[in-house]
DNA sequence: TCTAAATTTAGAATAGTTCTAAATCTGGAA
DNA sequence: TTCCAGATTTAGAACTATTCTAAATTTAGA
């Protein structure tokens, strides 16, 4: 069954999330289907902490260490993402799984997804260097 | 073994430094002195611990206190440059002042300074991005 | 229903860094 | 020189983000 958004926020149902985590492998219990709701929905590059805050709303009792493994787990199965940015300690998770950029706000600290048509690089590296991956921060504000 | 691809750093005599730090408003101490002989010389992207295993072999009983407070003086006074990379949680240190990005082999950790000329970016952005910085970390291996 | 395996949990442990407050050192004034 | 206020250094405590531990609970499947 294909349930269609309750709210604005929510882009997955319960069931399309269980099935997702399913076919990645990944066992669909109770907390884990919450945290999701989260982050693969309308979290945008939330903390650890941010998850936490959000699941005791929505998840009362749900331990933090089970928001790290669960986090921890969704990386593993590449539902998620994580980034580690120069101006946090915190890690934070990004549902959006293709390759982009990032561009940092230096007036509010929000983090913006650069897609990486809107930028074009250009190497000019000695045949040496095996390139895999490109990470770009772009920081500065935005008007 | 291969040319390391960094900007070679002369070593500065300790009457050097000593001028240095002065005029960058930094009083120079014995300690002081002893980790910039390090950190603005031969230091190749150390880590607070690597200068403090430095220190100990060179300036018996600095403590690591003093070695944080310094590197962060020196960061503060534009005489060093600080950065945090995603492949592990200590901040590491660059002598390099001029704006560059950087190589992280994946192979060995080694982090290899990438000087501008190296590649060239093209940005796409909508006007109201005003970009101050750019941070590219080229992730792969070398041969 | 039963049970082995997986998951969750609270709290302890860890790593990297910063803080605290007491001891020591420093550069000028006298 | 001697003195002193302020700067610096220090050991260890505190802190933050995260991982680990081991016991309790939940789950899937026979």
């Amino acid at each position: 069954m294909k349930a269609k958004n309750q709210t604005p926020n929510h882009c997955l149902s319960p069931n399309e999330i269980e099935s997702r985590l399913k076919s990645a492998g990944v066992q669909p219990t109770a907390q884990r289907i919450a945290i999701c709701r989260f982050v693969l929905c309308e979290a945008k590059h939330p903390t650890a902490e941010q998850v936490k805050a959000w699941a005791d709303l929505n998840f009362p009792k749900i331990s933090l260490a089970t928001v790290y493994n669960t986090l921890g787990i969704l990386v593993q199965a590449g539902l998620l993402k994580e980034y580690r940015f120069p101006h946090t300690e915190s890690s934070v998770y990004d549902n959006n799984l293709t390759s982009h950029h990032h561009f940092l706000d230096e007036a509010t600290g929000e983090l913006i997804d650069i897609e990486p048509d809107q930028l074009s690089v250009n190497l000019k590296l000695k045949p040496s260097f095996k390139i895999k991956e490109m990470e770009i921060l772009l920081k500065g504000t935005r008007s």
